[in-house]
This record gives C-alpha cells, sequence and structure tokens, in this order.
DNA sequence: CACCTGATTCGACAAACGTCAACATAGACA
DNA sequence: TGTCTATGTTGACGTTTGTCGAATCAGGTG
C-alpha cells in the first residue's frame, strides 16, 4: 500500500476541540455539536476493559506505560490494542514508538476538562 | 441485595455501587470489578442525548427540572424517558412525581465521585 | 364517571460495539 | 538475509444500544 499515510496521532480537530469546550455541566446546557464532543469522550472511559487500561496508565511511574506493561486484563491482544486506539481517538491518551516497545501517557488536559464539567456546586 | 453500608441518602442500590468505588485513576489501577462499576457512570454520559438531558438539569434553576421543561432535544419522548431511566439507574439522577409532573434532579456525590477519579495529579 | 395531558413501558429493528483468530507490520539481533 | 518478539489491522460474529410507534399508566379536570 501507499508508505505516505497519515498518522492519526492526535487529529488536530480533536485537540482543538477539547480543551474550550467544556463549562460546569451546573453552569448551563450543552448544545448538540458540544454534547457531541463530550460525550465522545465519556464513552471513551465507558468500557471496563478501557477504564482500567487507562488507570493502568494513569497510576504508572513515570506517567506512561509499556503495552506489555498493561496488557493482562483478561482479554486478547488485539482487544488490548482496540481499546487503546479508541482512548488514543478520544484524545486521552498519547502513544510513542520507542524501539521495540510502544508507550502511552495520559493527556492531562482532556481529562482535566472532564473533571471541569463534573464540577457540580 | 442489600449488603453491609447505605448511605441514607441514596438508593441502595446506587449507593452500593458508587460510594466505595473511586480513587483518583492516577494513585492505582482499577480491579476488574471496580471499572466494572465505574464505566457504567461513564456510560451514562456517554451518549449526546443523555448528556444533554444531564446538563438540562444540572444547569436548571433549583437544581431540578420536570421532564416537560428538558424533552427538547431532537428525540421522541419515550426516548427521552428511555433515556431519563438509564441516568437514574446510574445514580445519576433521582426523579420525584410531584402531581401532573415528574422531576428530576442532580445525586451530587455520585458526580463528585466521577470528578474525583479524574484528579489527574 | 369520562376525557385529556404528561410520562413510562413494550415490541421491534438497524446501527454500533466488544471480542477473537488470522494476518500484517515494525524493530532487534544473529 | 532470516527469525523472533511486540503491536497493530482485518474480517467476522454475537451482543448491546438507541430509536420509534403503539400501548399503558398516573393524575388532574369537567
Amino acid at each position: 500500500m501507499s508508505n505516505t499515510k497519515v498518522l492519526p496521532l492526535l487529529e488536530p480537530e480533536a485537540a482543538e476541540a477539547v480543551a474550550p469546550c467544556c463549562p460546569p455541566l451546573t453552569e448551563r446546557a450543552l448544545s448538540a455539536e458540544e454534547a457531541e464532543r463530550t460525550a465522545a469522550m465519556f464513552k471513551a472511559l465507558s468500557d471496563p476493559v478501557r477504564l482500567r487500561l487507562f488507570s493502568l496508565v494513569a497510576s504508572h511511574e513515570g506517567g506512561e506505560a509499556c503495552v506489555c506493561d498493561i496488557s493482562d486484563v483478561g482479554v486478547s491482544q488485539p482487544t488490548v490494542s482496540h481499546h487503546l486506539k479508541k482512548l488514543k481517538e478520544a484524545g486521552l491518551l498519547a502513544s510513542e514508538r520507542r524501539g521495540t516497545w510502544v508507550y502511552y501517557r495520559v493527556e492531562p488536559s482532556v481529562v482535566a476538562a472532564m473533571a471541569q464539567m463534573l464540577k457540580i456546586a
């Protein structure tokens, strides 16, 4: 196939959309588009396996973890890869290959935006 | 179905599921059961329509809203009812019938628990 | 009582999702 | 070069989810 394909590291659209998107949910009602974008972030954490993977990365020393360190969550390796991809597409994780292994780390600003929305009262 | 400790303010089911579940995700990795319970809460907010309904209730004056006040989110009324039920089952909303109308309000402790999990350093 | 309005439940269907086995790709090393 | 290990991708399958129309329930009013 083509060797000039674009790497979906962190789509500029997602990066821009997430940062200024989120007033606290008590402040005002969300528009349809805001709800669409925001729901996508929550959906990324709505699966038990994904949530475990995310917590494994988030709680790992150094703030990042190799896939090999977090693959023991009770599903097959392709499934782990699939979930990590979803977390990456949602902007919650970033990945980087260093030699043999691929490391994932949390994208703090996106998670902070989610937390801010849940600032009730 | 009832377990050891139940907070008086919450439905037994919801209190059981939510109360002791949530260290910050950076603190340690979630167990399978913790992830199961927690993912259910995030799943409740993972749909755009549900998220809009939730924000409509949360941002409504007095902290509660009649179904009739928030039904205009672009789906049929049975669908609205279905989503409100899901939010209630997840412990995020509580409902009360007063005469003709049914009022929904946010369950602050549950939302606070979710926010605490996203406290990323 | 009958009638009306607000809200939920039921039944059905298409779309989205999670999962796996098989295959493909990337890098290390001999 | 070839082989081995670590990740990612593909294709398929069963389950779950979101949606609606129709029916039903609940409460107020005449």
